[in-house]
DNA sequence: CCTCCACCGGAAAGCCGGGTCA
DNA sequence: TGACCCGGCTTTCCGGTGGAGG
């Protein structure tokens, strides 16, 4: 009875009208025909590319940006293009691209080189060799074959943050030990990460800067009604939804990854709701949506110790109105530790910890001065009120001994 | 104006589990 | 098998420091 009841339900499912027609096109991997308002940024990396065209070694780009204003789409669209041409012609010629944020891919500076090595064809275990030796095997594979490659590291200042400029002054004189030229392209939406840089590293990476703007709220509106076209089926958007999802995105920065991802869940909360059509309440809807799963994305991930300490936050928010201090926080910590059985971590550990909260946007930490009464961080939750109940069921279900 | 609290936060080093290689 | 490597997580050490209270 129960089997009849699911197949139904499937076959319901699979006959359900969609507002989709092609969801991918919302993704932020999805590179589209045209790229709208980076006409002037498309040209300028061709123009520095270009010349690899006549085997010659382009300069190197350092390219920054706010987050969601097409560096990595606009970058990847054109070293696409030139591919295209490269291959028609028969020129020697390959691009590879990295993103250094990616957790066990490419965020120190032996995954880099083992990753880069591995798109040349060498396989490289994840760990157990000298980086030196990872060094070498790259080299090797990339005297293989004389010829020009263009490098694409995004998220640059991640590696830089976490690992140093090690890596990257490497690969800036790697030209000096192979007969193959290389060119960089640094995608960062920090800027601020550049002074840290070795002055030679600096001035190397950056024989070339380009700039990102974040796009205005008509830029995005047209932006999301290129791709709208493609994804949606026919009169799905209702009145204002496209603008509705541009001014939002445009109030922070015109992210339009943001944007895309907006109508995106939109669209999905219209589809579960069985709406032929998305409206603007949807969008409202949607935004509580993403905030929601981030939050509960991000806490589920976090280690035993990190809900320790975040439930001790909770407990201590739930009782007063004034702000929580660092110290208090530790007391609790430690008490729970006690009864849940669980190694005690220092002080020192646990302040980090409380900034990393603080950085995932989980929690507002600030250091304050209380003057005779010492130095310290005011904590205070940033959890939407909504999903308060589920992330206390979840700390305490893995608080739990 | 000086003191001195209760932490902050950088640097370095240790531990451990994952691995390679000869 | 032992010497060695990498990377994540912690601990240790320790020099700051904003501002209320004296």
């Amino acid at each position: 009875m129960i089997e009849k009841g699911l197949e139904t339900f499937f076959e319901v499912f699979l006959n359900k009208q969609s507002v989709f027609f092609d969801k991918r096109v919302l993704q932020s991997s999805y590179i589209p025909e045209t790229i709208l308002h980076r006409e002037e940024q498309t040209k300028q990396i061709a123009t520095i590319l270009a010349p690899a065209l006549k085997k010659d070694k382009p300069s190197n780009i350092f390219i920054y940006g706010k987050t969601g204003t097409g560096k990595t789409l606009t970058t990847k669209y054109t070293t696409q293009k030139l591919m295209q041409v490269s291959a028609k012609e028969n020129i020697p010629l390959k691009v590879l691209y990295v993103n250094c944020k990616l957790k066990r891919s490419a965020d120190t500076e032996y995954r880099l080189i083992a990753q880069l090595a591995t798109e040349l064809g060498k396989s490289i275990p994840p760990t157990g060799l000298p980086t030196e030796e990872v060094y070498k095997s790259f080299l090797r594979a990339l005297n293989k074959q004389k010829q020009n490659y263009i490098l694409i590291l995004d998220e640059i200042d991640q590696l830089i943050i976490k690992t140093g400029d090690n890596a990257l002054y490497n690969l800036t004189r790697i030209n000096e030990n192979t007969e193959s030229q290389i060119s960089l392209i640094g995608i960062s939406n920090d800027i601020v990460f550049v002074d840290n840089l070795d002055p030679r590293v600096r001035s190397s990476l950056s024989e070339e800067e380009i700039i990102f703007p974040p796009y205005n709220a008509l830029q995005i509106q047209s932006i999301l009604k290129q791709r709208a076209e493609i994804a949606f089926n026919r009169d799905v958007l209702g009145q204002g939804v496209v603008e509705k999802c541009a001014a939002y995105a445009a109030r922070d920065h015109g992210d339009a990854r943001r944007a895309l991802e907006l109508l995106r869940v939109a669209g999905e909360v219209a589809d579960r709701k069985n709406y032929k059509k998305i409206t603007t309440e949807h969008i409202d809807e949607a935004e509580g949506k993403i905030d929601r799963d981030r939050v509960i994305d991000i806490i589920t991930t976090q280690p035993r110790q990190y809900h320790l300490v975040l439930y001790s936050i909770l407990s201590l928010q739930a009782g007063r109105s004034n702000s929580i201090f660092t110290g208090e926080v530790y007391e609790i910590y430690k008490s729970l530790c006690g009864k849940t059985n669980t190694s005690v971590l220092t002080q020192r550990r646990i302040s980090d910890i409380i900034s990393e909260f603080d950085m995932l946007g989980i929690v507002n930490a600030k250091v304050i001065s209380k003057g005779r009464y010492g130095r310290t961080r005011t904590i205070s939750i940033e959890i939407p009120i909504t999903v308060l109940p589920i992330i206390k069921k979840i700390l305490e279900e893995s608080t739990r001994v």
